[in-house]
This record gives C-alpha cells, structure tokens and sequence, in this order.
DNA sequence: GAATTTCATGATGTGTACAACACCAATGGT
DNA sequence: ACCATTGGTGTTGTACACATCATGAAATTC
C-alpha cells in the first residue's frame, strides 16, 4: 500500500461545499496525530499545511482552531501551533470519563441494528483476524479507529456521540505511544481486541446494544488498566 | 441595575491576552444567546459584532465558528450566522445527557469543599431569596447560570465538567422560552429553586459532594419533567 | 571571556480587500 | 397577468499583507 496523497485529490474534487472541506482537512490532521504522524510536541506549520492542502492559511487556522478546542493541539503566538502531549495523568480523567459515557450507550437511545449494519461489522472482525496475523501497531489502531466510528452508529444520540469522540481521540494516542515504546505485548493486545470483537458480533446478532455498550465499556476499563500497569 | 458596555470596556483593558479576550466574547455572546437577547433565528451581522467589539471581522469569525460548533449558532454562506433553534425534541437528548452526566460529578473526581467556597454559596443563597421575592425570567437565568458554574467547580474532572458546560448552554434557551410564553409558573419555579439552593447549602457543610450531584441531577430531571408536562 | 543587548527570523494574530454565494426586487417578454 | 431573467445588495468564505510576539544568534560592552 503506497502512500497516495489523498487529501490533495479529495480536495481537487468539485462539488463539494465548504462545509465539507473543512471536515475533510479536521479528519486528516486529528488522524494523524492520532496515529502519531504528528508526534506530542510537533509544531504544525500553518502555512505548511496550507500549502499541503492547496488552500490558504485562513481555513487551515479554523480547523487549527477547532483541534485546540478539542484538546489536541494548543497555539502559542509567535511559537506555534504545539501538537499536545498525551500526559498519562491528564489523560486518566478522560480514560474514565469515556468509560462511564460507553457504558451510557446502551442505554441513551440505543439503535437497533439491522442486517447491513451486521454485515458491515463481519467485515471488520475479518479484517480484525488478518491484523492479529500480521499487523502493525499503527495499522491496528487505523483498524481501532474505524471499528469506534462504525460502532458510534449503535446510538442515536448526537451529543453523546459527539462527546464520546472527542474524547476517543484525546485518549486514542496514549495507547499508541504506549505500544510503539514497546511496554505493550502487541500479539497480546491483538488477540483481546478480537476476542471483544467477536463477543461484540455475538450480542449484534441477538439484538442486543446494551451488551454492546457493556462489553465496549469492559475492554475500554480493562485497555486502561494495562497500560496503567506497564506504565510503572 | 443599567444596562453598561462591559465588554468595551474589559475589551480596552490592556494586559488581556489573546485568549482572555477571545474568551470574553465568547462568553458574551454565549450568554446572549441564552439569555435570548439573540433569539432562534436571528441574524448574527459578523460587521455588527466586529464594530461592537472594537475589533475586525477575524476574531468574530473564530468566535462565531466555535459557537457553531457548540451548536448555538450555524453559519450559511452568503445568508448568514443564524442563531440555532431550540428545538423541543432535538434538545431532550441532551436534556437526558446532562442528567446522567450530572449524577457523575459526585463520582468522578469530586472536589471538597473549603470554607470559602461555602461562604460564597451562602452569598448565592441570599441573592436567590431576593430573586424569589421580586424577580424576572432573565433575572433568574442570569442567576441559573452563575449558580451552575459555581457548583461546577466541585469536579475536578476537566473534561467532564468542559461537556457540562456546553449541554448546559444548549439547553438553557428552552427554560427561558418556556418561561417568557408563560407556560411555566414562574414563582413555583423560583420556590423550587430556592429549596434546591438550600439542599445544596446543607449537603455542602455536611462535605457531601456525592449528595450534591444527586440534588442537581433530580433538580434538572424534574424541571425537564415540568417542561415537557407544559409544552404539551 | 562572559554577560548583555540588539536584531534578524519566523511564527501566530489581525485587518482588509475581494471572491463566492443567496436572496429579492425590478424588468422584460410572452 | 404571469413567469423567467437579470442585476443589485448584503452575507459569509478566502487570500494576503501587515502587526505582534518569541526565540536564538550575533555583535557589543564590560
């Protein structure tokens, strides 16, 4: 898989409203640095990017401007735009603030899922079975990232689902840091993920989101502990 | 009480950062909106708020397009920044967020409290009474809102009390519409307030922070009960 | 030689002109 | 009389020049 400059053709594309560009570009900088792209304390360059996205500075600062708001970036005047550190203990209170809103899933307008959807999720647990064989740490947390957005759409509340990710991706990067410094067992964490994964196709199957959010709520509680342990 | 530029002038102090004054609009506005100077639908004139504000369009925008994220307002190109509508369906999600979310202050990182912090709640007390005797809707929210992020302070879970924050604003407007189409009774509501305060009061110098979370959340649940028994 | 000052450099923040767009009223044709 | 077209007007979105600020290196002074 070579890396091809997506964005730039997404954004070549016509038809497509401000709105969307915006969205566009405010996915791709989060992602990377929630795949570590962009490592804690990284200046992003403003015109760099701008360049990048063929655009001026002005809409790259707006969507700088709503990473701030979501804790992931933080600009200093005549610095830089800092990407943030992922500080173990700042970061506890957003680990356990999303476990208590994934347990709430399940309960706050939960969406029953129908046949396409559980098709769509026997897609990713397959895509989970070839990780486990052969995946790196960063393709694994592309894969977590998408198995988070597809399983958003179990409930239907948008300000729930709003919350729970900006707090997903302010708690996403610890984990990564944590497996690229190699204090996690990589094949370990792989295997617990599938296996969550096929309890989760299990309980889809019955019906049954608040299993769903339960179990969710389970392997987010349990991923904590373990790093909480191998950071010490 | 006289109706003066304070922001003009806080905005001519010197010795403010960037950020204060970012902040001090957006406070601004925000609490417009919830106090329905800006009612749901107007028109926000960026050039109006820009000249109000003794400052260019930019740092409007950036206000502006953090308050549309917050969803209290949403830009159109070439029509305008419109004020959102509160709507009654669309906000009870986040009505029934808050409740759970509030119950969790009292679990997740409670703070407690010292002597000064009880000395200033007594002072809310006494500014209540006076509201109950001789008080208007806008008065009471007025009050509703330093009320509310007096008591967030009892949590030192940043991010938790960040989510609070916006679900309050959000669903501030739908009391006070309520309030100002007469459905609701007013000096009932102030009463129930009252006794709210003084629960609170009591809890507070027993140093139970947990019982605190519950008055609020029952509080906030029942005053929703009340709106939707009304709006129908 | 060390401390201090100065200044060059590059970053974000701001102001402003212009482009893109939506709305509406006036106008012309049918 | 009605409809389509067209242009005027006001709005948000964008690009860019400039202001403001922090940093570090170089020059200067003691």
């Amino acid at each position: 898989m070579t890396q091809v400059p997506l964005t730039q053709e997404a954004l070549a594309d016509e038809g497509l409203t401000v709105r969307d560009r915006h969205a566009l570009m405010h996915h791709e900088i989060r992602q990377r640095i929630c795949l570590l792209d962009y490592l804690p304390g990284m200046r992003l360059s403003e015109a760099a990017l701008a360049e990048e996205f063929g655009t001026s500075r002005t809409p790259i600062r707006r969507v700088l401007a709503r990473l701030e708001d979501e804790g992931l970036v933080q600009s200093f005047h005549g610095v830089g735009t800092l990407v943030t550190d992922a500080d173990f203990d700042a970061l506890e209170q957003v680990y356990r603030l999303r476990v208590e809103l994934t347990a709430m899933t399940g309960r706050l307008d939960p969406v029953p899922p129908d046949f396409g959807y559980i098709a769509r999720f026997d897609q990713l647990v397959l895509r989970g079975a070839a990780i486990v064989q052969s995946g790196t740490a960063r393709a694994f947390t592309q894969f977590d990232i998408d198995v988070f957005l597809t399983l958003q759409e179990l409930t239907a509340n948008q300000p729930l689902r709003q919350t729970l990710e900006r707090l997903y991706f302010q708690t996403k990067r610890l984990w990564l840091r944590a497996a690229e410094e190699a204090q996690l067992d990589l094949e370990e964490e792989f295997k617990i993920f599938q296996h969550q994964l096929e309890a989760i196709q299990c309980a889809l199957k019955s019906g049954d989101v608040e299993a769903v959010a339960h179990i969710q709520r389970a392997h987010i509680s349990m991923s904590f502990n373990r790093l909480q342990q191998k950071a010490r």
